[in-house]
DNA sequence: AACTATTTATAAG
DNA sequence: TGTTATAAATAGT
């Protein structure tokens, strides 16, 4: 259709050739709208041009991404099979990770002991022993340290108190008032009381719990152990 | 073009349109086929008719996997992203919960302590109390349990030796020689000889181990904590 | 499904 | 880019 018939097969020059696929590019996705208006069908089309350049025709009330999901539904072809298949295997592995990891947890918590051997269970018990001295020792440092810092605390607190109190008498004094039975000037005897009242309580704490129902609120029950 | 001229909206007749449709339809994949040749394009044409059936059209040199990936690549649109972004998170909680279960299994080995108050570590030690209590005593049940195979072996083996050595006394009888200075009739004398030789040298070589070192032999290291 | 009058697309200028 | 002679597509039969 033109002035001369044309052989069907690549245009060589150049701009001819982009010429008519500006031409051809329009008439085309004229023909796809015409046909999407005409008989109520959903048409894609995508043109690379020799320059690379996209166009895209997608019919109204649908989009591209519908249409390649349609596509790939019909033809039973999943296009992005490789992709899915590649994360699919990573999360095979991760789980199978995860399971690993909730395994040994759980052997480390004296469960499914089944299928160990005497080596291996020689092996966990050491490991168990060894375990134990470390975070007995790190308990007591802890505790040591937050003593410390209770000491500190308290000391000052009795500093606080007794600029208060000197305040307080001097005060009274103006009003010929005795209070010095109040007064305890042994710094000892007040801040060891408390450094032992409140150490002794939570060290109680722990011993009358039974040693198994606390372990989940002391965080060391298993992590999300039914999940994925 | 045709006998007369036609608006371009839906054709109300049903037949009309499907007729029509399959006209322009192979009117359109000439059309592209020849875009495709004259001006070396490549194109994807997707139709769908009103009755569901699916037209397709693509390229010689490529296929519609390339085209959409190409298309998506031009786009910045990535059409499965949805899809993506999905097990992309479901692989980072699995990496996170992972994450956990290391950080957990580190703690019950002794590590990784600094973050844990002394409630926690207070937890840890008497999970890891029980824990080593119960591997004891399962340690004790195999060691029992192959000690039991061990003697039951022996006193095969044992039942055996002395058949072979009757035998061998009633064959030498015949050939007038005495050989019952090699006979031990006490079963448990030897038996218990075997059973103490075998379960003391594996107890010793425990024993002599020094802790640390043999718990990746043993089964107890971290399960590939570096992955993933 | 085939024909053809007519419209539409486009090759060449 | 716009024009136009002609090829191609197709609406109605």
């Amino acid at each position: 259709m033109g002035r001369g018939k044309i052989e069907i097969k690549k245009i060589e020059n150049s701009t001819n050739r982009q010429v008519t696929y500006s031409k051809r590019r329009s008439g085309i996705m004229k023909k796809a709208n015409e046909l999407t208006v005409l008989c109520d069908a959903e048409v894609s089309l995508l043109m690379f041009s020799s320059t690379h350049k996209l166009s895209e025709f997608c019919s109204e009330s649908t989009n591209q991404k519908k249409i390649f999901d349609r596509y790939q539904q019909m033809t039973g072809i999943n296009l992005w099979s490789a992709q899915y298949e590649k994360m699919q295997n990573t999360f095979n592995h991760l789980s199978q990770i995860n399971r690993n990891l909730r395994r040994e947890i759980k052997q480390r918590m004296g469960e499914e002991l089944d299928g160990l051997d005497f080596n291996e269970l020689r092996g966990l018990e050491q490991n168990l022993e060894e375990a134990l001295k470390i975070v007995r020792g790190r308990k007591y440092h802890v505790i040591g340290t937050q003593t410390e810092t209770y000491k500190k605390k308290v000391k000052n607190s009795e500093e606080t108190n007794k600029n208060l109190l000197r305040d307080l008498v001097n005060i009274e004094m103006k009003d010929e008032h005795q209070v010095y039975g109040y007064i305890d000037d042994d710094p000892n005897s007040y801040e060891g009381g408390l450094a032992l009242a409140n150490g002794g309580s939570s060290m109680y704490e722990f011993r009358v719990q039974p040693s198994q129902p606390n372990l989940h609120g002391m965080g060391y029950g298993l992590h999300e152990l039914r999940l994925a």
